[in-house]
DNA sequence: GCAACCTTCGATACTAAGTATCAATAACGC
DNA sequence: GCGTTATTGATACTTAGTATCGAAGGTTGC
């Protein structure tokens, strides 16, 4: 999440942030920024709707979490097969190394590929305006649980 | 699409590699490679289906392109908003480079971005597995037909 | 060339994601 | 506390994709 408003809750910074935006507090918002603080992994549409009181209408869950997103509180990350999840975000651009085993996802805030994907850009006659990465591994705690794979595997996915 | 089989059309070929791997060409099958073969740019399941004679029922298409993004004769492609959509597809790992104006496609093969992606996960005690990278742009072409932006607003994607 | 087998098809229904519409309601600003 | 206006929840619709299942069609063996 940002990097000011220290001493609230996750809730609470994300009702902070819809206010400064001109959103107005209302219950079904404050209920869903309550449960999206609660989340610790990345999260579907339905998969929060279903931890919302029912009488809470499927509208809303779906507006709020695009007001969310265009406000930076929330991004999309894409998994390997191509779902897309919902996420609490590092404002600003960045990646995701995502866990395949247990969902656990950690924000790249530097981007290192910048320069490769400018000069390869410009190899292709484009002017490069933007890309999408998500990386996928093993985390620390996954990787040691399992057997160890052939040390190579990985260079496979390149 | 693959480095052999240099004498037959597209549609041919991916019936040839349905064909290797044990699928039988039935009507259906060959009325949508046909098809795929005639698209020019990245293509979504309804918009394919439109063009396909309306008797073909709306499960095959479905089936089908799933079995061609397995065959590798496809492969999925994410917009920038988080739309995905399909498109021929070299074999093996590589990335997408994609024009947000006309909405052309250039497959890059060769992945720089490798050696990177490992050290990084290697800091965040990852064990790497895969990555998904698409790079957008303006083509030769947009960009030449467009007001030329300030030069420096591609670093803001990063 | 035909029968039998097994794959594939098309219809249908269902889940999930997301948008559009609209009348009812609840925030907020004065 | 009241009016304006944003927001809600219901409903319906679109797109994407999967599951099921009886019917149809391709392939193989004789």
């Amino acid at each position: 999440m940002a990097s000011k408003k220290r001493n609230s809750s996750v809730a609470e910074q994300i009702l902070e942030t819809l206010e400064e935006r001109g959103y107005r507090s209302t219950l079904p918002r404050r209920a869903m920024a309550a449960v999206i603080g609660e989340q610790v992994r990345h999260f579907t549409a339905e998969g929060l709707r279903k931890q919302m009181p029912p009488q809470l209408g499927r509208a809303t869950v779906y507006r709020t979490l695009k007001i969310l997103v265009e406000a930076g509180v929330l991004c999309r990350v894409l998994l390997e097969h191509g779902d897309l999840h919902y996420q609490l975000s590092s404002r600003g651009h960045h990646h995701h190394l995502l866990c395949i085993q247990c969902g656990a996802s950690e924000d790249l805030t530097g981007c290192d590929i910048k320069d490769t994907l400018i000069s390869t850009s410009v190899r292709h006659g484009y002017e490069l305006t933007g890309h999408w990465l998500e990386v996928y591994g093993r985390c620390r705690d996954c990787a040691s649980k399992t057997d160890t794979p052939q040390s190579s595997a990985f260079l496979d996915s390149c």
